[in-house]
DNA sequence: CTTGCAATGACTGAT
DNA sequence: TCATTGCAAG
């Protein structure tokens, strides 16, 4: 069957008319990423070259998957071709190619959030500024927002509005950190991620060939969630598109969800202004979900007063109604959620990997993590901190990212004293001032004692100058070893690797692993490029800045049930979704409530939240909860009220069995039940577990029956004779070589033979 | 310069 | 609550 044939009416417009400007409002769940693929797919059967494609999607893993599924339409070695990522990904990699055209070294270091922080940090400090007031989290998210807007430093100094603006706060020496920090910065040889999109921008503008180039190359231009683009992000769009104006954008204003960072609901809101013979399609019907949830949904984000019209349906079932469930403290709402989970997955015989457990922030990931571990539930979490953000991992990448680009100052500052060599802060910060004193960077100042003299005590002196000659031994080796060879070289000659091995604590073993891991996603790197002879580490530098967790999956992730934010859940779909913490001042967050602009967007996001859910969407709030270690009480959610009462479940069996009481909302939705009365256990804190234990094959544990043949790591081979709790906690198992033993699963590290 | 302990402030969201 | 920072002592 061809692959157009399984597309509705506007699918199957917008797929096909791919001249000229065109946009697609999608709503939840409408199909739009295939719509954006077989746009793409259909583009190369036309015979559009794929070098002439430019596909900007929201985040990596959305491109490697757009990516492959392309692939097996119009086959491998077409769809790679694409140029398909991220605004940043996309961006930095044309940045490497000209970055000389701005004065900047190919291999640029990029700074992340930390790195960004971090250098602001020093800068208030150098210019004795009080960082109670110019708090470094405040002044770079006034940056960041600076460069969105395509507002350089100087530009910065010379806006009256900014500066009569940072003067009423209290800041009026903003700008100066601001010009302080883009000169840093430029000495370092380092970009933040705003650089990506703002230095592109600067390139365009100042060599009119190198825009040229593009604009020709590009001559079909996608952008998936045209909702989520800031300013920067669209005058590059509208700069690549000014040539042939074949662009498509996609996206759902109902969806925007990142004016903190920028984004501007008005670029799509504005599109037709911009291109006025563009065509509209609007994907209205839903695929997705059930008719209670669309229509719930629709129904909260009707309160919205500035959207573009559309009205979303499904031919689905009628679905379950959403259930809203009141629990006394977080720590019961996570229990709460996860007995839930369990029990439709013994009773709907689902997977892991159709559940998802939605929050607002991060933070609240604890008490569910908590309950999850305790009954071997496998889940995964995305966002927080991730593997590339540990501090081990951090520090290893600062070797590799000073190996490649000596001028990268926060990399030097990270690891001149780690592993400790005696270099010491004072130290440090002599070479500092000396470096500000004589406007270079700090690696000039320890490389070359001779024009840059820095009053250093000789003892102090030859330390550096061993940390410089090993430095520049790995520097000889940069394309000399692959990506690997080097990478694990270093890890061993900085004492690293040493060091975290003589760490016998449970956090130095995890560390090592880490690094462990992080050697092998190295070789892995190196072996999967096979376009390449060789792979240094500057191809894995590239992009290390830009990936997250959600980015590599590891295969052993794919059955697990996820934790994130709302904002990280957005283009997902799971069956059964639970939406926690719905309380005043955290969903909405109390930071939302002054505005109304700020409120739609909390409801945007509550929108988002509901309309992942295919089957079955569950609200969870709790009455009481730890907020910096006291308990602050919660009233729940306004978002609960908003939704039409007719799809809420007002009493009734959230619970199968057990005889516990079940909540109850009365027609008002003000919700009088009782909290459940939950079974007594004793509760394992997560400390007491033993390492490793969360991962440790718990699914197949989760199904552990009576006659299973088990294998234990003392006790050999062996068959299960009894089962205690629901689910199982205790097993009595029969060894041939050591008789019946009576084991908790939570510990006993079993491995299911059938 | 390093170590260990007390004080402190952070919880929106993320490329 | 937890991780980072500041300070005093070795």
């Amino acid at each position: 069957m061809n692959y157009l044939d399984t597309l509705n009416q506007p699918q199957l417009e917008a797929v096909k008319n791919t001249e000229g400007p065109t946009m697609v409002i999608a709503g939840a769940g409408s199909g739009k990423t295939r719509v954006l693929t077989f746009r793409i797919a259909y583009l190369m059967e036309q015979g559009v070259d794929p070098f002439n494609i430019l596909a900007l999607t929201f985040t990596n893993k959305a491109a490697k998957e757009m990516k492959s599924r392309i692939a097996k339409i119009v086959g491998d070695s077409e769809a790679k071709n694409i140029s398909m990522g991220t605004f940043h990904s996309v961006f930095s990699r044309i940045l490497r190619h000209h970055s000389d055209k701005l004065g900047y070294p190919s291999n640029f270091t990029i700074y992340d959030t930390q790195d960004s922080r971090s250098l602001l940090k020093a800068i208030i400090k150098d210019l004795k500024l009080d960082d109670k007031i110019y708090k470094s989290a405040m002044v770079g998210s006034r940056i960041s927002s600076a460069k969105n807007n395509l507002i350089s430093a100087a530009a910065y100094q010379s806006n009256t509005d900014i500066i009569s603006e940072d003067r009423q706060s209290g800041r009026p020496r903003l700008f100066e950190i601001y010009k302080a920090y883009e000169k840093r910065c430029f000495l370092a040889g380092a970009m933040d991620f705003d650089d990506l999109l703002f230095k592109t921008n600067v390139l365009f503008r100042d060599h009119p060939e190198i825009l040229h180039f593009y604009q020709h190359k590009f001559r079909y231009i996608l952008v998936d969630e045209y909702q989520d683009t800031n300013y920067s992000q669209y005058i590059l769009v509208k700069k690549l598109a000014a040539v042939f104006q074949n662009i498509c954008v996609v996206g759902d204003d109902a969806q925007s969800i990142y004016s903190f960072r920028g984004a501007n609901i008005q670029n799509i809101l504005n599109f037709k202004n911009d291109y006025p013979d563009y065509k509209l399609y609007k994907l209205e019907q839903n695929y997705r979900s059930s008719k209670t949830i669309v229509s719930a949904a629709n129904s909260v984000i009707a309160k919205n007063k500035n959207q573009i019209q559309k009205d979303v349906w499904t031919d689905n079932g009628e679905g379950s109604k959403i259930k809203v469930i009141r629990t006394l403290t977080d720590g019961e709402e996570g229990k709460t959620v996860v007995n839930h989970i369990y029990e439709t997955k013994v009773n709907q015989q689902a997977n892991n990997y159709d559940f998802a457990i939605l929050y607002r922030t991060n933070a609240q990931s604890r008490a569910f993590e908590e309950h999850l571990r305790k009954i071997n539930l496998p889940y995964k979490i995305y966002g927080g901190l991730s593997f590339y953000q540990r501090k081990e991992i951090k520090d290893l990448v600062a070797y590799y990212r000073l190996t490649a680009n000596p001028t990268d100052e926060e990399a030097l500052k990270r690891i001149i004293n780690y592993p400790k060599r005696g270099i010491g802060k004072t130290s440090i910060e002599k070479v500092a001032v000396c470096a500000n004193h004589y406007g270079v960077s700090l690696w000039d100042i320890l490389s070359d004692s001779q024009q840059y003299p820095c009053d250093i005590p000789s003892g102090t002196r030859n330390k550096m100058n061993d940390f410089i000659t090993m430095i520049e031994s790995f520097k000889i080796e940069l394309d000399k070893k692959d990506a690997y060879e080097l990478g694990a070289h270093i890890a061993r000659s900085s004492g690293i690797l040493k060091n975290l091995y003589d760490d016998k604590s449970p956090e130095g073993v995890s560390r090592y692993q880490n690094i462990e891991a992080l050697l092998t996603g190295l070789k892995e790197f190196v072996e999967n490029e096979t376009d390449k002879d060789n792979i240094y580490l500057n191809d894995f530098l590239m992009d290390v800045a830009l990936l997250t967790d959600a980015d590599d999956e590891k295969e052993e992730d794919k059955d697990k049930i996820t934790l994130m934010t709302i904002h990280a859940s957005k283009g997902l779909e799971f069956k059964y979704v639970y939406v926690v913490g719905l309380e005043e001042n955290l969903f909405p967050s109390q930071m939302a409530l002054n505005s109304r602009s700020e409120l739609e967007e909390e409801r945007r996001l509550f929108y988002v939240a509901v309309t992942r859910a295919e089957k079955e969407c569950t609200l969870t709030y709790a009455t009481s909860r730890f907020k910096w270690g006291n308990l602050t009480t919660a009233e729940p959610s306004r978002f609960i009220e908003e939704i039409d009462s007719k799809h809420l479940e007002l009493s009734g069996t959230s619970y199968k069995g057990g005889g516990r009481s079940l909540n109850a909302v009365n027609s008002n939705h003000k919700i009088v039940g009782k909290n459940f009365n939950m079974p007594k256990r004793k509760l394992t804190k997560m400390s007491d577990l033993p390492n490793g234990v969360k991962n440790l094959n718990s699914a197949k544990l989760l199904d552990l029956k009576v006659g299973y043949n088990v294998k234990h790591a003392r006790y050999g081979k062996g068959k299960v004779m009894a089962l205690e709790g629901t689910p199982p906690t205790k097993a009595t198992v029969f060894f041939p070589t050591h008789g019946n033993k009576q084991l908790l699963l939570k510990f006993a590290k079993l491995e299911v033979l059938n």
